[in-house]
DNA sequence: GTCTATATCCAGATAGAC
DNA sequence: GTCTATCTGGATATAGAC
């Protein structure tokens, strides 16, 4: 019975297993409060694998930093491809955010939650980042557009961005304890209204 | 010449000493990045009195957190004090937020910005705190009153104070590296126009 | 109450067998 | 590449003189 021990096997790659458990601890404890044995008995593997792989416990956040970035840029990279508008951009943006928010809220908690700058040496701000960039950019193009009113360009994103991110805070903290989906539309209409041109909102 | 030594003995309290040590240190480097002995260092104090006064690393955080919570608060009751209207009241405190972020930014910085359950025991979510339910009172407040047009209460807040904070952590990030004083004008017409009743703003 | 010197613990990292 | 056993530094905290 050659094949017997590979049958509970199955093959997932031991640096997923090793990320995934890091996230996990990493976003429940704080980083700081994580060692690299918890890591290690959470994911299953020996300490040797983790520094073979990553060279430390820095090695592991970097690693899950430029991954989880890496999504969010692919995932804003097709919003933009599938809508043209800055408001149907930013809505979808929002929209997905939010689910993303209840569904993979590790990977929300550990982009929007975790200090990098405090753990991660050398880490310039994520919100420097290029899918925060992109974000800025969206938020520039609605005014030059004419889809939003002209304003100073942090004070729009602040607007268009702001609220939304405030809540996704508000929710990983525990502070707002229904799903964020319930929101979403009023959160828009105010952010619409804050970004409104002057002839708007003449109907309600 | 028995007062001699007293001379540049400025008496300040050994415990404000420690207190304005430890903010400096956890608000640049945070907290898991600073020690006891670096606290005790730069507070020109020795490691027993630390312990003495707090009984550890901990407690500093703690007697911070509070005092500091304290403060704002305090600020809170002086703007109601001061000014009725929701409005007013709103405007106010986001005044007053964007002066301190230039002027006290380590206390805003260790309000907004530290994650306090990874390092306090057993401490809430700082946004559940007293200063913070009175600003979601306050909203609540000009919903019924009429001033803000009624929308979910959690979105109210966002809508108000979540711009103004998001540009708050953005300008402790480095990320926004003007000063916020430029930027309360047209923060507050954003705000203002999201949280408009229905008849306006008819006019521009 | 304040200080120095010391104890204790534990995390990050490594060595070397397999 | 993976594992176990071990090393080492540095952090919190304490003891005990003054």
């Amino acid at each position: 019975m050659p094949y017997l021990n590979r049958i509970p096997c199955v093959p997932e790659p031991i640096d997923c297993r090793i990320l995934t458990a890091a996230l996990d601890l990493f976003v429940s404890r704080g980083y700081h409060n994580v060692s690299v044995h918890d890591v290690q008995k959470q994911a299953n593997v020996s300490i040797g694998s983790i520094y073979n792989h990553f060279g430390g416990k820095e090695g592991i956040a970097k690693a899950l930093y430029s991954h989880l970035l890496n999504e969010m840029e692919e995932m804003i990279d097709a919003v933009m491809r599938d809508h043209d508008s800055a408001t149907a951009r930013c809505e979808t943006i929002i929209r997905l955010l939010f689910e993303y928010t209840e569904t993979r809220t590790n990977i929300i908690a550990y982009i929007f939650h975790a200090k990098h700058t405090e753990f991660i040496s050398n880490q310039s701000p994520i919100y420097n980042s290029s899918p925060f960039v992109k974000m800025r950019g969206i938020v520039q193009q609605g005014m030059e557009t004419g889809e939003f009113r002209m304003t100073d360009p942090w004070v729009a994103t602040a607007c268009v961005f702001g609220g939304a991110i405030r809540m996704i805070q508000l929710r990983l903290d525990g502070v707002i304890q229904q799903p964020l989906g319930g929101f979403l539309d009023e959160v828009l209409k105010s952010t619409w209204w804050g970004m409104a041109l002057g002839r708007e909102p003449k109907t309600l």
